[in-house]
RNA sequence: CGCGGGGUAGAGCAGUGGUAGCUCGUCGGGCUCAUAACCCGGAGGUCGUGUGGUUCAAGUCCCGCCCCCGCAA
């Protein structure tokens, strides 16, 4: 078939690396703006890179769904794909390919609508979750299924570990998918409303620990926001990003330091007990053990994080 | 040319222009039934880089370059 991509982060390249291996024609990628800079360079989104690697067309708008209707009927697409896109789509741009648009999205629909489906499977601590194929509709991630397919959420294991999994199987289940739209034998399975689930896209602002909650939860918390949003909590009005906490001895007030020393490391008091912060990152600073961080660094017991 | 912090011992950090320091680790010794404990002693640095500038004197001030990091996206 004939296709369009539309992605953007690293999780997109994956699906885009198997269609581009695969018989499909990828006529175009649509991709974000390169807004996106990093330190003096400009630096283009994960799929742009790709696809200017494999010489195929980059195509780039605010609006898509405005200013890149045009370009796309022009191409006349049999069927458009979207993974991570970050835009959502008119009704009209929706009707443009035969097949319409088919969007890959990193949960157990309806469980988990929204942009951020795999920090919150793991901040929430689920046990599993998956890939979903579905056929996009107007309403954000409301279409018929296509194809879902399961995964176990493996203990301690972080966001950034899950979405390469799901990555690939997502461009896996992407393949299955299209094969059958392909061939006609595709079956549009329409969600259950009702048991839907939605959750807002993260922003850094969301990485705060809020250490008034059980020592289970922050862990799950830190999990879920590693490597992005990063979870953090604040000492002597500076940023401290924690990366890995372990369950500690110990109660007092939520945040409160009850062990400060290169032998024991950091150990902060949550709602039911303890957590030692193994791996923290100060501002300025490179990731570190909390033990090391302690060598340079005096903290007084007693000192409250956060706020 | 987005804003900002930083590069000093194996690790983490101090260091007001005038002998290079602290905590931990490490090595040797001592005390202990014993120790991640305690006591004594030692090793380990051309202070990121430049046959750079200022100075009687630069880790410290100025200039260039390299690298790391935080914020913002």
């Amino acid at each position: 078939m004939k296709l369009i991509f539309m992605g953007t982060p690293d999780f997109a390249v994956k699906s885009l690396e198997k269609l581009v291996n695969s018989s499909h024609e990828v006529l175009a990628v649509v991709t974000q703006p390169d807004r996106m800079r990093d330190k003096c360079k400009v630096s283009f989104s994960p799929v742009k890179e790709f696809a200017l690697k494999h010489g195929i067309k980059v195509l780039q708008y605010e609006k898509v769904s405005k200013e890149g209707i045009e370009d796309i009927v022009a191409l006349s697409p049999d069927c458009i794909i979207t993974v991570a896109f970050g835009q959502m789509l008119s009704k009209e741009f929706l009707a443009i390919a035969p097949f319409g648009v088919v969007n890959v999205h990193a949960s157990l629909l309806p469980k988990y609508r929204g942009s951020s489906p795999i920090q919150w499977a793991v901040i929430n601590g689920e046990k599993e979750t998956g890939i979903t194929i579905m056929k996009t509709a107007y309403e954000m991630d409301s279409g018929d299924i296509i194809v879902q397919k399961k995964v176990k959420i493996l203990p301690s294991e972080t966001s950034g570990e899950l979405f390469d999994r799901l990555s690939v199987l997502g461009g896996e289940t992407l393949m299955l998918a299209l094969s059958q739209i392909e061939q006609g034998i595709a079956v549009y399975t329409k969600q259950n409303h009702s048991e839907m689930t939605y959750f807002p896209m993260l922003k850094k602002e969301s990485g705060i620990i809020d250490f008034s909650k059980s020592s289970q939860s922050i862990q799950c918390f830190i999990l879920g926001m590693t490597p992005w949003p990063t979870a953090y909590t604040y000492l002597n009005k500076k940023i401290i990003k924690v990366f890995k906490a372990s369950k500690a001895d110990g109660i007092g007030l939520a945040g409160e330091v009850l062990k400060a020393d290169s032998k024991n490391g950091l150990v902060v008091a949550t709602g039911d007990g303890a957590l030692l912060l193994e791996v923290i990152q100060p501002e300025n600073g490179k990731k570190m053990n909390s033990k090391d961080y302690l060598l340079g660094h005096k903290i007084s017991l007693g000192e409250i994080l956060g706020g």
